[in-house]
DNA sequence: TTTTTAGTTGACGTTGACGTCAACGTTACT
DNA sequence: AGTAACGTTGACGTCAACGTCAACTAAAAA
């Protein structure tokens, strides 16, 4: 049942649209773990999967740092009550984080939709509004 | 009718929670461009506005450029016919460019509503789901 | 009048996120 | 055996977005 399949660095690179030195400054900072056949890295759907996580947060404006903390909400490292309780907080703040977010984006739209509208309203301004 | 009132940049500093060199760095890059009284800034409402355009951006991971573009097309700078409709095609392509970014939060925070409600049922392994 | 208390202008330092070589190692063809 | 095509490890460069510090000015308070 496991996913034997497997990238090159450069299949990935071309996947995702991202330079392989960049994929390389990922692994040094920590972010992937991809093994290695002889010297050549080879990553596997995991790998590629948090590949896809860091950039879906870049493009949301998370470090890499940030982006680091959030994957790792993903694995319940730890099997304790405790750690599940606290886990269980993370998620909640950095969920809260992102609402936050939507809220600016949802903001930032509807002004630009009324300005929009106004600009429309200049160039016909003749029509019922 | 004009609003005259007017702010020293550490009460914008204060106000906003950044510091003054980050404004004054800000008007270096040209976002914003308070005037002068004798050697020192003040700034009127509508700097203030734009301050706040600039961080509500930053928060969403716009870059200073990025922000400016968009408050660039709150002044309808032009005024004839196709200035006007250049202007509807770039606030649209803003607006595409954030529905993009609603939808990675969205996902993100989905993702994470189904890893809580994965730890709560590690913790109550009995209840009925 | 001296001393705080803002504010100002440089100039240089820093951090994050890569880009850009250079020098080298495999593997796969020809 | 030579030569591409793809990969590797340093090491250094770069750019945005500020931080930090020094040296100065102006106004206000003690």
């Amino acid at each position: 049942m496991e996913d034997d399949t497997s990238y090159t660095i450069s299949q990935l690179a071309e996947e995702f649209g991202v330079t392989t030195r960049t994929i390389r400054f990922y692994e040094e900072k920590n972010l992937i773990h991809p093994r290695r056949e002889g010297q050549k890295r080879i990553y596997k759907p995991a790998d590629r999967v948090r590949l896809h996580l860091i950039l879906r947060g870049k493009r949301i404006g998370l470090s890499l740092d940030e982006s680091l903390e959030i994957i790792d909400l993903y694995d319940p490292s730890g099997n304790n009550k405790d750690q599940y309780l606290a886990l269980i907080r993370k998620i909640e703040e950095k969920k809260q984080q992102l609402h936050l977010q939507l809220n600016d984006i949802e903001h930032m739209i509807s002004d630009l939709d009324r300005v929009q509208e106004q600009c429309k309203r200049e160039l016909n301004p003749n029509e019922a509004q």
